[in-house]
Order: structure tokens, then C-alpha cells, then sequence
DNA sequence: TTGAAAGCGATACCAT
DNA sequence: ATGGTATCGCTTTCAA
């Protein structure tokens, strides 16, 4: 930030008034004449200038910048999501900063301070926890445009977000309807306070009148990524009695669950049927095509975009908190089969 | 960007000078007595003061903060380095702020003038072009901290990359070692002005004095994504006499190709050897575990950060660009064998 | 110890 | 048509 070009110089340079040449050079002249129009002009494009976004800021109190916070950028549902909530709020004249979190909630806390300290006029947040939401709750109550990107509806923040629960249950459904009684859940957002996708593993089971083996539930130690899902299945796979099935909560733990099965002798759908969750782009080209739920990143990412528009546009008094979900379609491949015959 | 709480809002509130405020606030104080301290403290946290990152950096002529230009953030390689670069940066004190291109020329120059217009103290990028890189050349010139995370060593701008000539070289050189004559390359970087795995390809080849069949270098129409790999497949077959192996020029697209075999009864690697680039986290968990070229994200992002700061350090006038390479190793998987013997 | 005043770069309003 | 002046929120001398 050292010898910048300001208006200042191009006055210098041509001899009219600061003034004189904000005025040109943003275009909103009444009635310059062309010569001057042109000197200016000339003279701007010579020295490279740029105007100093942080000044014009200061003064326009406005910055027409978004602010999106991913907990994951290894997360290719995110970064799709963020990429097309970038292009969307580009038509809309918004510029887009994003941060990431790596999962911590200080890290979080930081990024969200500093996206306010610099006056980005809206926030989306992908967050790391679905229950410890008080700083963001708190951030809206002060009026300020937050709007959640995944969790569970609680009405006291705008959300936009699939519907984690019903995707689980439609999945887990789909396992019973096989004939599945024994259904491992693989619940990487149990570490998170995430816990709409038990839920609806755990309503499935109750529709189906079949009891919820929680010794089956087993939370990975670390996240979402292939080899964590590989590493759980020594304790899945441990239970006195084994599963017929998994349901992962995200398509990177199935791809693990798979290579393990594979090097372990484990035939998948035969042995154990594997589901996962996300569609990501590749599920669909493993050797054993995964059955899933998908994930709707245009529709949440329009609406995400809509509703952020109007809330930055109800100017000081927000109006109160919406939540749209999404329900997921149920993705069926080849992964899951109907359990093998009772021995 | 409404109702925000300033320093003259505590002024106000405590009855002391804005100035007085300010120097508490910020602990750069060299006496102030306990009793005031308290006072200004507990009235900023009341009123959820936030300093205005636009004011402060106006004034104080630093912001503090570096962007990273992403051509494309679906790729897991550039939201590792990303993210890695992210977490070094705010070691240093420096915030990090990401913006996506879409591999798109116009938005590259788009996001690079809003990130300089927003004070931005240098800028990271993975163009979307390794040639046209002139207005990152005149950017540098102009004394503007530039660094690629990509490209060929031109000299003219500061590079920290890994040597993707030689990491072809290797990979097209264990192709041929194993006894291949008839070598594929799908070749995604082509249509980016990114001609470094060609070259590598192209010197293997003399080296082992084999000529370059170029009916059997495909140009992907849509660019690295899994999908991409699989449709180009059948012009790669198309070939009067197939390929005995095919080397990607990124896992993505092998994932594409392993796929398209398994439809089509193409035996890996009996029948064809396939081999990728860049050994994302998957490509050891696939059915065929993937013969790949590994990519150094952690010693990039930390050259590149330890550049960085000396860059940013050196005010005014920039030591001469520098470009550092990273030797790719040779990841041997289960993908590539000899080919099978002539009919 | 605390405060007043100038200035960062740009904009907007009011004159001329 | 062009220019002066106040202002945005904050920091930085310099006084008191």
C-alpha cells in the first residue's frame, strides 16, 4: 500500500480540481465537457489509477460486499455452493470475500469479526457447529443480515439449508425397506452438535418399529475425509454382531468404508450395503456407484441469494428470520442391496 | 452497514475524548490510569464496539491482508494450498481473503482490481492462463507483490510452483519404462495456455527415442472434472490403434477414465494402464488404486508464505522475482504394468 | 493524563 | 462547468 495513484495526483497532473475529477471519472457528470472528460480520462488511464475502495467506503457507507464463511474448504459441497453464491451475487452487483474456518469455533469467531470490521453488509455462513449459534443469533438480534447456509430450522436465524433430517430418513428408509435390521451409522456430525441426520436415522427405525442399536453408531475421529471413514470401520465392523449396512454421513467416509470392505474381503452390495451423503461429483463414478442423497447446490444457493438480497435491502430493520430447506432427493445406485439371508 | 457503534459513540457515553478512547482501546497507551481504563473497556464491550477496519486502514496505510485468486475452487489441490496458506498468513498477523474465478480471463482481471482497489498488501494467484500473464507483468513492474502459484518459470514474476515438465517427465518416463509405446495424454492444461505436461510428455518421449503419436493427445472439452475424462474417452478409443495406456493430466479426469473402462470392459491395468496427476486424497482409495505424481501442498503454501512476507517487508522497491519449483515425486500405484504382449 | 486538530482518499453539497 | 468545504471513522502529532 505504498505509491498509489489518488485523484489527487491526476488534479496535480491536469491541472482541475480533485472534484472536478471524481466527477469524471465515475461517470455521474451533469455536464463536463467532452475536452475536459477526455484530458481526465486520459490522464487516469496513464497513471493506472484504481480508486481506494476503503475511502470511498468510508464515505458511501457502503461496501456492496457479502461475506462467506465456509468451515471447510475441502468440502467440495461447499466450495460449489460458495462459488455459485459468488457468481449469483456478482449479477447483483456484490462483490463476495470468503473465509475458512478449518472447523474451529475461535477461528470462526476471528472471521466473523473481521469480515464486520470491514463492513461487509451481509454474512453466510457455513457454520462448524449446528448448536453453539449464540454469537450469530446474537450478531441478528443486532440487526445485522446473518443467514445460515446448514443447520436446524430454530426460526431465530435466516436459513437456508437442505433438510438434513428428512434426507437421513429417506436413506435410512430406503435400508429398512431392503430389509435391513441392522444399520450402522457412520455420524461425523455428531462432533459438531450436528444432529438433524440422527435424528431422522433414528425416526426411520422408529417408523419401522425396529430398535436403534446404538453400539451401530459410531462417530470418526477425524471428520468427514476418506481415510477417517476407512480408520472407523475396525470399530463398525468390531460389534458382536455385524451391520448389513452403513449409512455414512458424507460420500468421502463411503469411498473409505469402500477401499476398507475391498481390502478386507468385504463384498459391497453384497456383504454390506453402503449409502452415503452429498452426491458429490465422483460418488457416482466409483467402482460400486454409491447410493445417496443429493445435494441441491443451485436451488440453495438462488435462494440463498434471493433472501440476502432483501435483507440487505430492508435497510436498518430486518425483517424477522425465514427458513427455506430443501428436501433432498434419495440417489439410488448400486452400493445397497437387500441384506443376505439370515444364517 | 447501518447502525454501527464508533468511537465517538463511547466518547459519548464515558465522557472522555474520542482520542483517550482510541488509545485505550487499542492498549497502545502509554499511561492511563486503571480507573479510566476500566471505564472506556466496559462501555466498548457494552456497546459491542467493532473498530472499522476501512477508517483504520485508511489512516494507518495497512490493511494487513493478502488475496488469494483462485481460478477454480472445486479443485481440491488450490483449496488446500488455500487453506494451508490461510493458516500461515494469520501466523504472520495477516488475514486472508479468497476469490474465485470461474477460469475465466475477465473475471481474473476483475478480481484482481477489486482486490487492489480494496488495499489488498499483495496477491496470490493460480491463474487461469500460464501465457497470458501480461497484466500480471505490468502489475509486478509497477512494484505490486505478484506471486503465481502456477506456471512456467518466466522470471518476470515471483513463482512457487511444483515443476509440472518434470513431474510429466517422471510419470511418462514409468509409462515407457514399463514398456509402453502407444501413451495417451489427455491433456486439460492445453486449452489454459498450460503447455508444462506436454512438454514433459513430449521430452520423455525423445528421451526414449519414441515418437509422439499426436492423434492420441485429447484436449478434454470440459476441463479436469470426472465427467470430462469419461466423455473423452471415446475419441481417445476412437484411435485405429489404441492407446496401451493413458496418462491424465489430473486425478480427476482418471477417475473419469477408470469409469468409462469399467462400463466398457477395459480391463486397468491389464488392458490399459491409466495414471493421473496430482494425487488427490481419493486416488488411493479407488478400486485401482491410482498411479499418479504426487503434489507438495504444505512446502508450496510455506515457500510461498515465507516469499510472501519478504516481498511485503521489502517497501517500495521489490528485490527481482524469484521462482521457486517443487520437484513432484512419482507415486507408484496398482494402475500402470507393462503392457500386455503384441497380438 | 487527556484533548484538539490535522489528515488518510473519496464523495456530496453548495457556491461560483 | 468547476471548485471549496465538510464529512466518513480512525490515528497521529502536538499541546495543555
Amino acid at each position: 500500500m505504498s505509491h498509489r495513484v489518488r485523484l489527487k495526483d491526476i488534479a496535480a497532473k491536469t491541472g482541475f480540481s480533485i472534484n472536478t475529477v471524481s466527477v469524471v471519472l465515475r461517470g455521474s457528470s451533469p455536464k463536463i465537457p467532452e475536452a475536459t472528460r477526455r484530458i481526465i480520462e486520459t490522464a487516469a488511464r496513464e497513471l493506472d489509477y484504481l480508486p481506494n475502495a476503503l475511502a470511498r467506503s468510508l464515505v458511501s457507507q457502503r461496501t456492496r460486499t457479502v461475506g462467506i464463511i465456509l468451515s471447510n474448504l475441502l468440502n467440495p459441497i461447499l466450495t460449489l455452493c460458495a462459488q455459485l453464491i459468488e457468481q449469483q451475487l456478482a449479477e447483483h452487483g456484490y462483490d463476495t470475500v470468503i473465509a475458512a474456518t478449518g472447523n474451529d469455533l475461535v477461528r470462526e469467531q476471528k472471521a466473523l469479526d473481521t469480515l464486520r470490521a470491514r463492513q461487509v453488509e451481509a454474512i453466510l455462513i457455513y457454520p462448524t457447529s449446528h448448536t453453539r449459534l449464540d454469537h450469530l443469533v446474537a450478531l441478528r438480534r443486532s440487526g445485522y443480515p446473518v443467514m445460515l447456509l446448514t443447520g436446524a430450522p430454530a426460526g431465530e436465524i435466516d436459513l437456508v439449508s437442505i433438510d438434513n433430517r428428512s434426507g437421513s430418513y429417506k436413506l435410512t428408509g430406503h435400508l429398512l425397506g431392503l430389509g435391513h435390521r441392522r444399520i450402522a451409522f457412520l455420524d461425523a456430525g455428531q462432533a459438531h452438535g450436528n444432529l438433524e441426520k440422527f435424528d431422522g436415522y433414528r425416526a426411520a427405525h422408529e417408523a419401522f418399529g425396529v430398535a436403534v442399536d446404538t453400539s451401530l453408531v459410531v462417530v470418526p475421529e477425524a471428520g468427514t475425509s476418506a481415510p477417517s471413514g476407512y480408520r472407523s470401520m475396525t470399530r463398525v465392523m468390531a460389534a458382536a454382531a455385524r451391520p448389513t449396512a452403513i449409512l455414512a454421513s458424507a460420500d468421502s467416509l463411503a469411498i473409505g468404508i469402500l477401499r476398507w470392505c475391498r481390502e478386507n474381503g468385504v463384498e459391497v452390495p453384497g456383504e454390506l450395503s453402503v449409502a452415503g451423503f452429498d452426491d458429490i461429483e465422483i460418488s457416482a463414478f466409483l467402482d460400486v456407484p454409491l447410493t445417496t442423497v443429493s445435494y441441491p447446490s443451485h436451488p440453495i444457493s438462488e435462494k440463498a441469494v434471493a433472501r440476502l438480497m432483501t435483507l440487505i435491502e430492508s435497510a436498518g430493520d430486518l425483517p424477522p428470520p425465514e427458513t427455506v430447506t430443501i428436501d433432498p432427493e434419495l440417489v439410488v445406485r448400486s452400493s445397497c442391496r437387500p441384506p443376505a439371508r439370515r444364517r
